[in-house]
Parts: C-alpha cells; structure tokens; sequence
DNA sequence: ATGTTGCATTTTGAATTCAAATTTATATGA
DNA sequence: TCATATAAATTTGAATTCAAAATGCAACAT
C-alpha cells in the first residue's frame, strides 16, 4: 500500500509535561500571579498543577536559562526583577530582530500577506480612531506577529519570543499608558507603505525605531515598582 | 557596622550540577563524541559524569529548549541534526546580532579598545602570511569575540552565543576548509578600518555580509555528512 | 521465507526518598 | 533589652524507585 497518504499526516505530539509547565510559568508571571521578585512556591505550584517537583523544577531551569527566572543555588527559584540595564540591553536586540524580519518579509511577502497585513492596518485604525486601546493594542501586536510570520523563520521567531517574553508583562504595562499613540499610529502607517513598497531595508529601520521607541516607556514601568 | 564594602564583593557561586552538565554536554558535541543525529547515551553519562539521572535531564531540556538536542517523547534525547534549512535559517539572525555588535562598539570603543582590536587584527595577519589556518582562526574568534565585549551587552552575548552553539562544529569543520582566505581578509581590513573610523553602520554591515559569506562553507559541510 | 503476534527486557517519565543546606524559632548571656 | 548561639523545622539538590511506554526477540502462521 502506498503511504504517501499518510505522509502528510502530522506525527501525535502530546507536549512534555515540563513544557507545559513552562508555558504555565510563563504565563503565570504575564498575569502577575506570580509577581516578580518574588520567590517561586515550589510545594505549592507542584500541589496546584498537580505534579511532583522533578517536572516543575525542569521547568525552572529552562525558565532560568531564558533569564525568566533566576536560581539561587540552596534558595530557591526567584521570579527576575528586570533592571532598567536589562531593558536597554534587550531593546537593541529586539530592535534588530524584527528589523530582519521586517526585511525577509519584504523578501517573501505575496500580495495576499500583503493585503492580510493592510486589513489588520485598518482593523487597528479603526480601534484608534474610537479610542479602544485594549483593541488597537491586540491588533498591533497580530501586524508584528503577522510580519514575523511573513519572514518565514522559525528560529528567528523562537528567538525573538525567548526575549520578548522577559519583558512582556513590563510591555503590557507600558502600553496600557501609552502617551504617544498618534506618533506610534503615524509610525504604522510609513510601515505598512514599507512593506507594499517591498522596500526592506526602510521597513527594517522603521521597525528598529518603531520598537526603540518603546524603551523608555517601559523603563518607567519597571523603575514604578511594579513588573 | 557598614555592609558597603561587602556589597561589592561578588557572591560565591559554585555553579549548579546541571549548569556545569550543559556545559559538558555543548563541549562533547563539539568535539564529536556525541555524534550528530545520534541518541544521546543517559545511562552511560551519568555513569562518566558520576551522578544521577536527575541533573543530566535538566541540562537536556535547557539544551532542547536551545536547539541543541532535540527530545522523542518516549524515545530519548537526540543529538540535533542540522538541516540545510536550519542553516539558511541561523546564519541572518546571527549575522543581525554581529551587525549590533558592531555598532554598539562603535559608541562605546575608547582608544585601547581599537589598538587592542587592531593588535589582534596583525597577529592574524601574521599567521595568514604563515599559512597556519588554525592559529589564524584562533584570533579571528578573539576579534569578533573582543568587538562583542566592547559592545558591552551581556544578554547579546548570551543570545549569541546560544545560537552559534547549534552551528559551532559545523563552522570549525567548515573553516578547516576554507577557500577564500584571501576574501576573508581583505574583508577583515575593512573591519578594521570602519571600527578605527568608529562607523557603526558601516561596520555593522561589513560584519552581517562577513558573516553570510560562510554561510554556504556551513551548508557544504553539513550535506557532506558529518557534523 | 516472510511477516505477525505476544512476551520479556530495557528505557523513559515522573514520583518519592534522603541527605545537606538554609531558614526559623528558641534559649542563653551580657 | 538586645545580640548571639543553638536546636528544630523547612527547603533544596540530587539519588532512587516505580509505573508506563517502547524496543527487541522468539514463536507462530501464512
């Protein structure tokens, strides 16, 4: 019998419980559950998951590696207190980041990603102009998401998450009182001429700037206490 | 009594187990005696490491979450298989992460820094007019290696170097190998001359296209089996 | 001979156990 | 009263144990 059927049929991949947990940990910090600075219950996120600890501390150590959590070796796991230091190291990079993937986007986009990202440009315009910033935020971040995908590099994406993940909660915040959002709607719109422009490295650099822009938001953010 | 002088003393940090596994794990594949495409040998390591089972999995899922080993639910741990794709994939990332590198130590570059860059960059120069390919690798790594400090950006460097991990054997096979030498030095004089001119941009660029140049030795490398 | 089925062995994933380090609580003395 | 020393309790790091899953192998049928 021919199995080329069967082929394309996707491998049953049930994740891994450590992974799982990660993106639990993960998520669990965005929300503020578990604030940050604080130290990591061990015993007692092992009794809400209902797992033992051998799982739960994997999961730490992947955390801790992707700088999310920090171990102190004999005292526990502790949620890391981004430092104004972090935020400036770690925007540079972003910016980079999605600077490349602006530019492979540019590279692979067809017309229909093209017009999927003008659509979420409007949808976004849309918020703006009814002043929903919980909205206009949600579809601003599917545009970067959308570009990302756009570019076509797994790895890249996974990278950029990795960081981007540090300072996602810090983000959320800073959004959340964003100051300049004509400017940044302004911004979006020389982006998306970028892209139907096919012109790669503009569209890299307003990226790199679009995002730099944010830094000092998010500074404010962290040095206020909470994050 | 007052603490401040103890503030400044670093804490004592033995590193954990499973950090000092990482380690050895990255080194052994480095050096070939965890073939790629094989599964890894738990029982085994543990047995020459001289622990238990606990610590080797940690330091295999902080190696699977950076691409280093890849993990069968039910079927072990692998030692990652580069494919073509992942190569294509890495070699733009890494390339956008050097080209940072380089302009950030055009801001930051003192004096000392550019002699100490351009000592390094004779002493190359050296072993290239000797013909010794090894040593004149060795100081190559030493000036990207040195250009990455100055840009003084810890987490660009922790990023960096989890990525050239993936890639890390392949690319010293590939240089034992290499056939535009005489390229890649004439590239480096350009280095040299923009990090002296403290030219960011153009630094940045001569780094990001230094790098693609290899890209196509890696690739080579890893179709003929090996790595 | 080839290919299946069922059983024994090995390996894996996760819980449990245990010793060492740390933290907390208590007692002691200046 | 306050600081220090000591002991108890907790927490951590790592080894061990145990059930579930996968692998290897032999017997069997076609």
């Amino acid at each position: 019998m021919d199995d080329s059927a069967l082929a394309v049929i996707e491998e049953i991949r049930r994740p891994t419980l450590h992974e799982e947990v990660v993106d639990r940990l993960r998520e669990m910090i965005f929300q503020g559950e578990l604030p940050v600075g604080t130290r990591v219950p061990e015993r007692e996120l092992c009794a809400k998951f209902g797992i033992s600890r051998t799982p739960l501390r994997e999961a730490l150590k992947v955390c801790a590696n992707d700088g999310v959590i920090t171990l102190l070796p004999n005292r526990g796991a502790w949620i890391t207190q981004l430092t104004p230091e972090d935020v400036d190291e770690l925007f540079p990079i972003m910016g980079s980041l999605e600077a490349l993937s602006g530019e492979l986007a540019c590279c692979n986009a067809t017309d229909t990603d093209v017009a999927e990202v003008r659509a979420l440009h409007y949808e976004m315009a849309m918020h703006y102009a009814r002043g929903d910033r919980s909205s206009y935020n949600r579809v601003n971040q599917m545009i970067h998401k959308k570009i990302m995908e756009i570019a076509a590099n797994p790895t890249l994406l996974h990278v950029y998450r990795s960081l981007a993940e540090r300072i996602r909660r810090a983000r959320y915040l800073a959004n959340a009182s964003i100051n300049r959002w004509d400017a940044a709607m302004k911004e979006h719109e020389a982006i998306l001429a970028a892209l139907e422009a096919r012109d790669g490295t503009l569209l890299a650099c307003l990226l790199k700037s679009h995002l730099l822009n944010k830094r000092e938001a998010v500074k404010k953010v962290i040095r206020e206490g909470d994050s």
